[in-house]
DNA sequence: ACCTGAACACCGTTCAAGT
DNA sequence: ACCTGAACACCGTTCAAGT
């Protein structure tokens, strides 16, 4: 009805779609047929253009993360850059209802090439003097940290309890310079291979 | 048919029941249905024994924070405790199929008292000489990062994929240290308080 | 090429009814 | 007190059939 000619639905649309009702029901409410309802289409519909429920998630999350890199422009030195990182994975995490869930349920993309990921996602990291090994595992620690401590933030009566028990929103930040100050002074860090500090 | 008198059913008869269906079919195979299945039982017959399947997971989860806490006795120093305590959550979480999932998701105990359970929780770092807001900032961060880190430990397809990337389980590891190394320095500790450092 | 209708094998939970 | 039977309002996914 929408055009006379050309398809009622995309890949695009679909992914919109899942956001709202993402944001209205949560993730436990982001059914194939509630997706579809809000396309003002049958369920079946979807599977002609997504595989199924876990590729349509999968590419959710792809679209989190990467607004999450696109936050962190260039900085003065590695640890500023994953500061920053940090920070915004926590921001896209909260930006979006149970966020950090997705995300941690989400499957690589079928066809994606683990060479090449390694080399992107490296890449801010080594133009600040790290080496590729060094960039990768700091990345895996500082996501690992952000989705965990965003899980809690995110599950309503658990981060109420733990808000009544020290100052919760506070302990990120705490955590993530401890993390980044730590990884400087750890033997991972390719600068204290060298001459300069003991 | 058990016993000529008292319930089929309890509590713990339950949870283990529970735990056998989690790791035979995963968390998202632990139904309702099948638990009671899985216990000679129709499903309706569970809600009499606990207050529906959000309940029942809180329950699991606790039962694994405490083996962690469990796998933690006296240690020299608050750093060396929490060295070993994110290594037992690691190894708490990888030993339940989606263990890490499970205690992300659960909900704490209905009468629950935020000022008691701080207080256990601080004990064991407070005994170590750090004072209670540090000890629940630091245990945060702890479990944040093993609980993150251990779901993409958890996630088939995307553990493998990081495993193409970089040698992936040596990196928790690295973080945990980083950290702990990390919060030795930051202005939280009070052994840093005092006159030695800027 | 793209969508619908109908169906299959499931869910969590409630509630009257049985014992 | 403790459990069953039947029902309600859902799921993801497949597949023949329509256009």
């Amino acid at each position: 009805m929408r055009r006379p000619n050309g398809p009622e639905l995309d890949r695009d649309r679909l992914i919109a779609a899942a956001f709202a009702v993402l944001e209205q029901e949560g993730l436990d409410g982001l059914s194939m047929r509630r997706l579809a309802t809000q396309l003002g289409v049958q369920a079946p519909a979807l599977y002609w253009h997504v595989d199924d429920k876990a590729a349509l998630l999968g590419m959710m999350a792809r679209d989190i993360y990467a607004a999450a890199y696109a936050a962190c422009p260039g900085s003065r030195d590695w640890r500023a850059w994953l500061r920053q990182f940090g920070g915004a994975l926590r921001a896209q995490f909260a930006a979006y209802r149970d966020g950090a869930r997705l995300c941690a349920l989400a499957t690589p993309a079928a066809g994606a090439d683990p060479e090449r990921q390694a080399t992107n996602i490296a890449a801010p990291l080594v133009a600040l003097g790290l080496d590729r090994p060094a960039a990768l595992a700091f990345q895996a620690v500082v996501i690992s940290y952000a989705l965990g401590w965003s899980m809690f933030e995110a599950n309503g009566p658990m981060h109420d309890f733990l808000d009544r028990m020290m100052p919760f929103d506070e302990s990120f930040t705490i955590g993530l310079e401890a993390i980044v100050g730590g990884l400087a002074l750890s033997g991972a860090d390719p600068a204290r291979a060298g001459p300069a500090l003991g």
